[in-house]
DNA sequence: TCGTTGACTATTT
DNA sequence: GAAATAGCCAACG
């Protein structure tokens, strides 16, 4: 399992409501475990949303997908949601998504960092 | 095993 | 200021 990737599922989850953070703050986070790129392949393997539960081994086990991590709050450093470049996924589902949370994008469909921007999560993570 | 790719960022033209 | 370049790391063929 890649421990890694969990890590940053982790992350994610915390994320409070209304809040966002971009991929190179979640690096930033993991102390060079994992780049910016990386950040996005972890979110770029999630699930569709349906295969939590049980794996080959029968074990249960904390699968990750796209219903259980909120990764509609991690957004790039420009503030722009970064789906424009994955068709298969809806950009308007995570703009949706952060305006019924309380995300005010401006005309340009870009988030307000200064605002929305999760600041606690550097003092959370930090042990 | 190697080379390519990508939901990125920071730096340089 | 926008566009190109370099560095980044894990997955995939």
């Amino acid at each position: 399992m890649a421990g890694v990737f969990s890590k940053v599922y982790e992350i994610v989850c915390a994320i409070p409501k209304g809040k966002v953070l971009t991929y190179g703050l979640i690096s930033s986070l993991l102390e060079g475990k994992l780049s910016a790129q990386g950040v996005g392949w972890a979110l770029k393997a999630l699930p569709s949303g349906d295969d939590l539960g049980t794996n080959d081994s029968g074990e249960t086990v904390h699968t990750y997908s796209s219903q259980s991590v909120p990764w509609h709050r991690v957004i790039n450093s420009k503030g722009m949601v970064s789906t424009n470049k994955r068709p298969d996924i809806q950009k308007n589902l995570q703009k949706k998504l952060l305006e019924a949370e309380g995300v005010v994008f401006d005309s340009e469909e870009k988030i307000d960092l200064n605002k929305n921007l999760w600041l606690e999560a550097g003092s959370f993570f930090t042990p």
